[in-house]
DNA sequence: ATATTTATGCTCATTTTGAGTTTAAATAGT
DNA sequence: ACTATTTAAACTCAAAATGAGCATAAATAT
């Protein structure tokens, strides 16, 4: 099959469109509002009328999905070639981020609907441990891509690339690891592969990696056609097990859109944005957790929560699960901005 | 004097424009790529043969400038309503950063120039401590801003605002620290302002309430129009004070890049790029000092340093300066990928 | 020769982080 | 009813990172 990703398409008289990843946490799933199938993001030309590219962005989504938004941020602008208007301008698109609350969700038009973001990134779900598709056929096929590489160097570097994205040790990406998956002598088992550190936030770094190596059905270089050795171990259902395709490139900007708020979350209380106003301490941790796509230490999760002064108690408490009831929380508005504005990590001034 | 910094301008069919900071450190000092006698940024329209949006930065930034570039990142795009094409379109500019190592500074056409960076942001440079115009001008003349709104919830928040983006205290922003400017009285003193930190790269969040408070020259609310009793503090050569205007928005996105650099370089490398090939850790720390605007601890920078094992000693050293002769150092490009990658924040999975 | 300047090595108290153990308060099932 | 199971939340502890300072080394200026 060679479904063509980027049909070429007849623009008017304007270059620019916008695009948009709403994000909300439904049932502990972390969910993108996509429309045509699961095939496209809601997106729209910017036109004349838009005071600017947020108005776009907030008209067209409203239009398509009948759902307002709260917070909006913008992610990156891309250029495709592919698509041009009727002066030969080539299409560019400037993508956004929108949170939702789970509260504020609408109910939606026959072509919009909410999608769990990991059946397009099915390797990026760390909750129950690595997902077994990583060393079973990514590395392994990415392995073969680094050797594919002319000059040792650039192997050397793709190789180096390869561990540091996918939180490998040097170990993991030997000649022999790979045969070890069949072989199963002592070098065989978790220890060997997981010893490197997985950076949630690497969600692009990830997906590029694989789309360069030809392994997603979007690149223009798929399938790949590196040596057999490798390209053999692919299953027929690769395209399956490699995620949901979208058109154009739309699977990249929900790429960016992850990575952003992985790394932001981290540092600004962006999860303001998709909590109700009053949870537990634990459902907010399982939100973090749906996010990040990590489980998280409990009870350091709730120190750093108090030490930053997010959120205060509300006096009531919880008997929604099942064991001792929780305390219910909500944010402290008040102290909101102080919050969005504080990092720094170089030394301090003398 | 009201000259207009955003002129209506008539475009031919494209609407989209690329805009670039380029940024060098010579002499110690933080400089931008400008031209048009410091008004302008280099920028050109994205045209249909340009394959990519680097493409179109790179092509005329060298046009206009003759100055080769190396790292480039995209920043933030902007519309301008004000500046629409032939079909009404609005014009998009997508801005860049771009890093020039000093020894690869060429000689520029007459129209381009490298300017200090704190020519356009003088409230910027705490290298000598807090400047002056801070405490004696801008944070009078934002207070002012602040009590000019309708409502008291906004003032608050506005006050809140002020203090967290200039690094003052709730003392420092009482109606009596206005007060005791003139009157002398125990308050007075340093001691009374500098009590929170300022964040140095909130460059963007400073320049952004300058501008809603219409204190710079640029804004369409230029000059303040709240009660007398703070705007006519603003000394009549005010528009000199607060920095060299720019034509359209420019202004705005440098201090984007200003705000990227400042933040990123605490986790990222990106120093790389504008150091030569071979320095002393002296060089570096002045040079690191020079982007964030503030000094740093020696000892810890070098800690840092050591523990992130990004540089390496050439085993030759310095007499160019006048005590004991520094080590040579050179970035470890083998290991730029791995600092590239690396940064996390929230407690770690259990 | 001596004071001054710059580089660099080392110490030390405090804070932050990662990773437990223990106790409390509810429900589910027999 | 009572016991096992769950979930919440308080507390502890060692290791690592951070902020700040002192001490020593090797050059130059006068």
């Amino acid at each position: 099959m060679t479904l063509s990703y980027s049909h070429a398409h007849q623009q008017g008289s304007g270059t620019t469109e916008v695009v948009a990843v709403l994000v909300a946490i439904t049932e502990h799933t972390t969910r993108v509002l996509t429309v045509d199938q699961g095939k496209l993001l809601p997106n729209g030309p910017l036109m004349p009328l838009h005071r600017s590219l947020q108005a776009g962005v907030r008209q067209w989504v409203e239009e398509q999905t009948q759902q307002p938004l709260g917070y909006l941020e913008q992610l990156y602008t891309f250029v495709d070639t592919n698509r041009r208007n009727v002066d030969g301008h080539a299409l560019v698109y400037v993508s956004y981020l929108g949170l939702v609350q789970e509260t504020q969700i609408k109910p939606l038009p026959s072509q919009a609907l909410w999608r769990d973001w990991y059946d397009y990134f099915p390797w990026e779900n760390h909750l129950n441990g690595m997902p077994d598709i990583i060393m079973e056929h990514i590395v392994p096929a990415l392995l073969g891509w680094a050797d594919s590489a002319s000059e040792s160097v650039i192997q050397r570097r793709r190789r180096q690339r390869i561990g540091l994205c996918w939180g490998l040790s040097e170990g993991a990406l030997t000649g022999r690891a790979l045969l070890d998956k069949n072989t199963d002598n002592e070098w065989h088992g978790d220890r060997a592969y997981e010893n490197r550190e997985w950076v949630a936030e690497h969600v692009l770094l990830r997906y590029e990696m694989l789309y360069e190596a030809g392994l997603i059905p979007e690149a223009p270089t798929y399938p790949p056609s590196y040596p057999a050795t490798y390209q053999a171990q692919l299953p027929t259902d690769w395209s399956q097990l490699i995620g949901m395709p979208m058109y154009y490139d739309h699977r990249r900007v929900i790429a960016t859109a992850i990575s952003r708020l992985r790394a932001k979350i981290e540092y600004r209380p962006l999860i303001f944005g998709l909590m109700p106003d009053v949870f537990t301490l634990s459902q907010l941790q399982q939100s973090v957790e749906a996010l990040s796509g990590v489980r998280l230490h409990k009870q350091n999760f709730r120190r750093l929560l108090d030490s930053q002064n997010l959120v205060m108690e509300t006096g009531q408490s919880s008997s929604a699960q099942r064991g001792r009831p929780a305390k219910l929380y909500r944010f402290r508005h008040d102290i909101e901005l102080q919050s969005l504005l504080m990092d720094s990590k170089l030394p301090k001034r003398k």
